[in-house]
DNA sequence: CCTCTATTTCGTAATTTAGCGAAATAACGA
DNA sequence: TCGTTATTTCGCTAAATTACGAAATAGAGG
């Protein structure tokens, strides 16, 4: 979860969150979009990837990004276990195996 | 919206929430519970405070901080409409008025 | 093999962030 | 007023982040 909230800190990525949203793109595809240099956008696909936010396809020289669904639906509940509903009784028990915080 | 991304990059700060969403604490019952000198916390309480996460209540000369509940659910929602379900046509429309990304 | 295109890696510079201890501020109670 | 407690502000340093352009890598096609 860490990495996950340190990706989506900077406005960079998550405006290719975003792009991503919307469709499946290439390195290049969203470079058209976003006015940083292709180096730099590279680091930020790496977090990304590292934060399994993103999953790629490699096809000949051109790789594709997609916004991982799963991790994001892992976000969300990252979130509820820090903002959701209190329970009950001795406090909510940290059941998933990750370190949530 | 940015800053709230930004107020929960670091583990620090989601480790405050997290004690205040079980209950609302000063900042030395927080310092007791994180190993970080109280100048470095007070950073935090700024940061968490520009972000409107957290509300204070100055008595005499001790703060409670508490949760801003209402800004954790315009967080949720701002993800929802990053990552939240496609809609059919025409993208989905920022009609909050806030800058999303 | 050569070259074009797509993308990443590298080296470096600028900026931001996180941390500390010491000093300052502010309110309380004796 | 004086001392005590709670918290913040102020320098300061160290580390992380973000950015760039140039060079490297890798696949496609002639």
């Amino acid at each position: 979860m860490a990495d996950v909230f340190q990706a989506l800190s900077s406005p960079v990525r998550r405006k290719i969150l975003a792009i991503l949203k919307e469709k499946d793109c290439s390195a290049g595809d969203i470079a058209e979009q976003i006015d940083v240099a292709k180096s730099t956008l590279s680091g930020h696909f790496n977090v990304l990837k590292a934060a399994d936010l993103v999953v790629t396809l490699k096809k000949g020289t051109t790789i594709t990004y997609s916004l991982n669904i799963s991790v994001v639906e892992n976000l969300m509940s990252g979130l509820f276990d820090i903002f959701g509903k209190q329970q009950d009784v001795e406090d909510k028990k940290n059941t998933s195996g990750k370190e949530l915080i």
